[in-house]
DNA sequence: CGTGGCTCCTGGCGGC
DNA sequence: TGCCGCCAGGAGCCAC
């Protein structure tokens, strides 16, 4: 899931939930998930303090806490957020569990453990330290094309470059591709720069487009191609049968019909 | 600079 | 049924 829409979705929902509530636990069920602070750290930095903000850059999630300081969250492959009553109900494969002084638990689920839970001080640092791109929706369109125009790789593995800009992953990347009508191994600098506006524009429908409907495909619109990437998934446009292929060793669906090579 | 391969990790699925 | 290889919405590292 976690790609851009995802999180932000995940922002909301804390927003929605956990915010405010002071910390009374931190449980810690898999240390090795844990970026640049130990357990024991973690939890001083965690315990009595609120989550008073939340700010997410391309996939990642800075949690502000109430001393100042950010809890920092990456999903991985597999991540996803919960906050429940009822201890029983929490996911099978959380990894971090918050304990609120409402009895509320806010859990850090994470399957396949490539997500990382960290602290920063400083969001700008960190960011510059990682050397990640600037947030797919906060780009503008001459920064854009700036850092597209020369590139000599595919496409498909730019839009996912996160040092190049950040946010989009596998899935949406087939799907702005789609969108634009562009065969995803097209290289860069071969895109007219009329082609690489509308693939601009593309960028922030999808992923707007996605967080408005939770970031969840079984709401997107009939003509997204998210929802039928699979074997013998058909293009919405022309129920032509999608083709499968690897770009940089991701799986990668398109149409055959709508995004030629050239 | 760009790509392909390998790695981390767990679980679901299809094939035999 | 049981086992096995393959695959999965991320990303870092390394060799070429």
């Amino acid at each position: 899931m976690p790609e851009l829409p995802d999180v932000e979705t995940f922002k909301r929902y804390i927003d929605s939930t956990a915010l405010h509530k002071k910390i009374k636990t931190v449980k810690v069920n898999n240390s090795e998930i844990l970026y640049n602070i130990k357990s024991k750290k973690l939890k001083e930095k965690l315990t009595g303090k609120k989550i008073t903000d939340i700010y997410r850059h391309g996939k990642y999630l800075f949690l502000k806490l109430s001393n100042n300081g950010f809890l920092i969250l990456h999903f991985g492959m597999t991540g996803d957020i919960k906050y429940f009553k009822i201890k029983n109900h929490q996911p099978s494969h959380t990894r971090v569990l918050l304990e609120f002084e409402n009895d509320y638990y806010l859990a850090f689920d994470n399957q396949r453990k490539l997500g990382k839970v960290g602290y920063t001080d400083d969001i700008e640092s960190f960011i510059e330290e990682k050397k990640i791109g600037e947030d797919a929706l906060q780009l503008n369109e001459d920064k854009f094309l700036d850092l597209f125009y020369k590139k000599k790789g595919s496409i498909k593995s730019a839009l996912m470059n996160q040092n190049l800009i950040a946010g989009i992953g596998n899935i949406y990347a087939d799907e702005i591709l789609y969108q634009t009508q562009i065969f995803p191994k097209t290289i860069v600098n071969k895109l007219s720069k009329k082609k690489l506006k509308t693939l601009y524009k593309n960028i922030k429908e999808v992923l707007n487009t996605a967080i408005d409907l939770q970031a969840n495909p079984d709401n997107f619109p009939k003509k997204f191609i998210i929802p039928h990437r699979k074997k013998d998934g058909k293009c919405p446009l022309d129920n032509k049968i999608l083709k499968k292929i690897k770009v940089n060793g991701r799986t990668t669906y398109y149409c055959p019909n709508h995004q030629k090579h050239n």
